[in-house]
DNA sequence: GATGAGATTGAGAATCACTCGCAAAATGGA
DNA sequence: TCCATTTTGCGAGTGATTCTCAATCTCATC
């Protein structure tokens, strides 16, 4: 199932409506592939000639992260970061401390045991981030 | 050590003073056994009969991070939240979505696993934060 | 396809956690 | 004690995000 279609869908089971500034967002999301911040989507739709007010941005996110299109991330310099979400596979960041980069990965065992931490704690999951902060392999050469 | 003794060291070493407003700060975080944030600490201070200005707070916070006296983690409701590290063994956290409560745990196997998801990328590792949000054995028994 | 109740938008004001600038006060080595 | 250096308080400034509200758009229904 597309993105769109899922998120019509979403929109129409909670009376919401299906506007052209979702549409816009929406595009500029499946667009950026990889992070993204309000501020960052904002800009790049107005790049393709879509001026939407940053308030509708901001209002609009966490439309299409209820609706799992999107997912929030780990927060950077005091923003709320975004990712694709949509049909992705759920994974874990590695954050360099020094570039910025950004590096995914998926560990199913490191998913299993968390589980099982939860289970120990009588706890019901509903979602988790794991960041790690540090040296990436190219900064790591350079640095200390 | 105790934390004072470290703390003054550390300013020292970095040509810093040890002043009273400082000493009171060290005594609120060491009275506060758990989270807490820049205004809670602030709060707590002013119920002691210390007042300090909240600026002085917020400048003094990182220094007691950088000195490994608190840690940083994870935030909530928009603000920085904190916690006694001093002599305190690293951990993570469950997060009630519904109550709030806050469980903490170590699990080293789960340490264990990120080492190798860290060398698997060379990735030189500095700190991780892992919270997971759900439903704590309360909260589920009522909810959903 | 016209209508109207209800949802959405843009623009700017408002919030809120946090940071800055600066003059006055405190610190600590000599 | 003296003074170069650091700190502090206070108020103003930031920057991301949210709110207000009048004007505009959607869409189920006619
Ligand atoms: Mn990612
Ligand atoms: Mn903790
Ligand atoms: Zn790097
Ligand atoms: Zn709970």
């Amino acid at each position: 199932m597309e993105p769109v279609d899922h998120f019509r869908g979403f929109l129409k089971k909670n009376g919401l409506a299906f506007t052209s500034a979702r549409a816009a967002i929406l595009k500029g999301i499946v667009a950026s592939r990889g992070h993204f911040d309000a501020d960052a989507l904002h800009e790049q739709l107005k790049r393709v000639g879509e001026s939407l007010s940053c308030a509708t941005v901001y209002r609009t996110l966490p439309l299409f992260v209820q609706s799992g299109i999107i997912k929030e991330t780990l927060r950077s310099k005091g923003r709320a970061r975004y990712e694709p979400a949509w049909g992705l596979e759920h994974h874990d960041h590695l954050e360099c401390v020094a570039c910025g980069r950004i590096i995914e990965f998926r560990d199913d065992e490191l998913e299993r045991l968390q589980d099982k931490v939860c289970q120990r704690h009588s706890f019901r999951p509903v979602e988790h981030r794991l960041g790690i902060r540090g040296y990436c392999s190219e900064c790591g050469k350079k640095g200390t």
